[in-house]
DNA sequence: AAACTAATGTTTGCAGTGTAAACATAATAA
DNA sequence: TTATTATGTTTACACTGCAAACATTAGTTT
C-alpha cells in the first residue's frame, strides 16, 4: 500500500531529472514525465520546484558537483603539468559524456545563477579547482593567473562544443571537406597530443 | 483585401523567426506565434518547414551568413596580425549581440547539420574565412594550420559562452568572489589586450 | 493527548504547444 | 482548358507548464 506522502520526493525528482535529462536531452524533460517516473501526481513536483527552470538548476548543480570531483587534486600531493593535461582531458570527457547536463551547466536554459545560490556555489567551487591547479603548477597569481585560467577554460569549453558538433554529424560528412567539423574530427582523434601542445603553450607564457 | 496566398511566406517567416528568436530567445518561439506575426493561419508555416527544428535551422543559417561577413577579409589586401585580432573581437561581439541566434548556430537545438545542406554549407563557409585568414597570416598549412584554427576558434567560442554567463549574472555577484564569473567580468573589461596576448601566443608557435 | 500549523500530496482546469489530416484555392504545366 | 502541384485554412489530438482549490499527514505548541 502506498502512503499519501512520498517522503523523499525532492531527492527522487532530482535523481530522475538527471537521468531523464541525460538520456533524452533536457528539452524533452517535462514536469509531468518526471512526476510519472516518480509515481506521483502530475503537479506534485511543484511543491519542490517552483518552475521547470528550478529543476534544470538542480540538475546543473549535480553536474557541477560531479565535474568538481573530476578536476580535483589532492592538495597534499605535488602537481605536475601532465596532471593538469590529464584533468583537461577529463573535463572534455565529462562534457562529451554528459552532454545534456553540460548544456544545462553552461547554456542559457538556467538563466541567472544568482537566483540559485547553491548552484552558484557549486559552479564557483568547481572552477576554483581549475584555478588552484594552475596556481600550484605555475606559481602565478593575480591577473596573469586569472588570464591563464580563462584561456584554458575557454579552450576546454570551446572544444567540448566543437567536438560535440563533430560527433553529431559523425560520418555524414566528407572528411576532405575543409569545414570545422572535419577538422574537429581530426583533433578528437589526436586529443592528448593536441592538448599537451596547446596547454603547454599557455602555461609557459 | 487579403489574397488567399501570401506569395512570399517562406522569406517572411525566416525574417520573423530571426527577429523573434533574437528578441525573446529561441525557446520562446512557437510556430503559432510565427504564423500570427505573419498574418497567416496557425499551420501555414508547415508548408515551408517540416518541423520547428527546420525553422531553427533557417535562423542558424542566416546567422552563419552574417558571421561570415563579419570575419571576411578582402583577399587582395594584405592581412596583419591586428586584423585577425580585430576580427576575433568582432566574432565575440557577434556572439554577444546575437546571443540566441548564436545558440542556434552552435548549440544542440539544431541537431545534425548534415540534414540541412544549406546550413552546413553556410557554417563551413564562415569557418573557411577563419582558416584562410590564419593561413595568410602565418603561412602554415596542413595539421599545424588546422590545430591553430581549432585552438583559436575554441577560445573564441568558449569566451562567448563565458562572457555571456558573466553578463547575465551581472552585478548580482560579489566581485571579490574568485569564481569564474567575476574573473570573466574582469576579462571582458580588458578584452582587446587580452585577445592580443592570447592570440599572439597561439599564432607564433 | 489535543489542537493548530505548515509541509506535502492530489484533482481539476486553462491557455498554450507541435503537428497530422482533410479540405480550399490559386498558380503552373499539359 | 484541364490536370497537377504548391500553398493556404480548418479542425483535431495529445501534450505541456503551471495556477487554484482541496486532502492528508508531520511537526509544534499548548
Amino acid at each position: 500500500m502506498k502512503s499519501y506522502h512520498h517522503g523523499n520526493l525532492k531527492e527522487e525528482l532530482i535523481k530522475c531529472a538527471c537521468l531523464l535529462c541525460e538520456r533524452d536531452g533536457y528539452t524533452k524533460l517535462s514536469i509531468r514525465s518526471l512526476a510519472k517516473e516518480s509515481n506521483v501526481s502530475q503537479t506534485a513536483p511543484y511543491r519542490h520546484f517552483k518552475t521547470k527552470e528550478c529543476v534544470y538548476a538542480a540538475v546543473a548543480q549535480e553536474g557541477f558537483k560531479k565535474l568538481g570531483k573530476v578536476t580535483y587534486f589532492d592538495p597534499s600531493e605535488k602537481i605536475a603539468k601532465k596532471d593538469l593535461i590529464e584533468s583537461a582531458e577529463k573535463y572534455i570527457d565529462f562534457g562529451l559524456r554528459n552532454a545534456h547536463t553540460y548544456d544545462l551547466m553552461f547554456g542559457t536554459a538556467v538563466g541567472n545563477f544568482s537566483s540559485y545560490p547553491d548552484l552558484l556555489e557549486a559552479a564557483n567551487s568547481s572552477y576554483a579547482n581549475l584555478i588552484v591547479n594552475i596556481e600550484r603548477l605555475t606559481g602565478d597569481d593575480g591577473e596573469s593567473l586569472a588570464a591563464k585560467c580563462i584561456t584554458i577554460w575557454s579552450i576546454l569549453h570551446g572544444l567540448v562544443g566543437i567536438l560535440r558538433k563533430a560527433e553529431m554529424v559523425g560520418d555524414d560528412i566528407d572528411p576532405s571537406d575543409p569545414g570545422p567539423i572535419s577538422v574537429a574530427q581530426d583533433v578528437s582523434k589526436n586529443l592528448m597530443p593536441y592538448l599537451d601542445k596547446v596547454m603547454t603553450g599557455i602555461i609557459e607564457n
